[in-house]
DNA sequence: TCTTGATTATCTATCAGAAGATAGATAAAA
DNA sequence: TTTTATCTATCTTCTGATAGATAATCAAGA
């Protein structure tokens, strides 16, 4: 069943975002999803397929969050704080699967990273679109989007240390204040 | 001799720098210093020590690295720009290695998360401090601190993905532009 | 409807290689 | 003669991966 193929999707995704690409193994994802890990193989012959299929779901769930997020808010503000609260949803214990993945892109394979690649252009570009439409601040909505994404991806990774929304919180008093 | 170890350190660095902590072996390790992996064993006995002193070495490193900012640079601008330098270093092909035991500090000890702690509590209130000696510009130098911190870690996260140096040059175009 | 054959989803069993780690020998140096 | 720095040899466990058996489901033709 398909069902079972969406088990360990999502529990691989969890796993990565926990302990990263090398963290995770056939056997304890078998184990967790009550099957053998020969039974893995079957849907995913080799472990970069299941990396790559793990990217694909998880950057098309975000595109489509970010999509969601336009519709229901319609002020740049608004659509800040939702994607705010994306990114924290991960915490406790979590990392972006992207940002983990961009940690350990040395040991992946072309097709993946070409995802990791469009996963931060597209989010770079939303966030430009958003930004555009703030009362201007000095700083160019490309650069400022450039500077917001990386300070998103690098927040929710200090802040996976201790746990704690510390750095997030900052990243979103500071977009506060660009109004 | 100190120097083995010392030469141990250095490729554990790097390679922690390149591929994550579990892409660190000790086999790999020792088959670059030209010894076997038992020997590896004799200057750290257990992995979690290699990772503990390699840290500890890292950051001790990079606060000498800003003190030195701090001699040689007497202007606010100055010393961010020779920061940026140091985060630059690191391209193509590595990571901040504190954002790498950041992305993978579930499978840290207290020991070494601890020294992880410091590195961005130390780092985030030298950058504070830098930005007091700026004109004011709307945010808090605390908060504008943690903003900026974020953001060298995510870029330089995202930056090694495709190794060039994109989201840290609009970092530091934002940066230039707060004066 | 019954039979047959393919497809799907799992299993058992096993492999080769890599991992961290330890015991104990050895030789040089202090 | 003790300490330092290395080696050989070995252990156990984990890893990704493969081969081949086994049911169960399902579609098609007689």
């Amino acid at each position: 069943m398909a069902q079972t193929k969406n088990h360990l999707k999502s529990i691989a995704t969890r796993t990565i975002q926990e302990k990263g690409v090398n963290g995770l193994s056939f056997r304890d994802l078998a184990a967790e999803a009550n099957i053998k890990s020969s039974s893995v193989h079957y849907y995913f012959p080799q472990k970069a397929d299941l990396i790559y299929e793990v990217t694909k779901e998880y950057t098309d769930a975000f595109f489509q969050a970010l999509h969601k997020i336009d519709q229901l808010s319609k002020h740049s503000v608004e659509r800040l704080d939702a994607l705010l609260d994306l990114y924290k949803k991960n915490l406790p214990g979590r990392f972006c699967l992207c940002g983990m993945l961009a940690a350990e892109s040395n040991q992946l394979d072309n097709k993946t990273k070409d995802l990791l690649s469009r996963f931060f252009v597209k989010t770079q570009k939303w966030l430009r679109e958003v930004i555009e439409d703030l009362p201007s601040n000095g700083a160019t909505p490309a650069g400022l989007s450039s500077v917001l994404l990386s300070s998103l991806e690098g927040a929710l990774l200090m802040d996976g240390v201790k746990g704690k929304e510390k750095y997030l919180t900052e990243v979103q008093k500071f977009i506060r204040g660009l109004v």
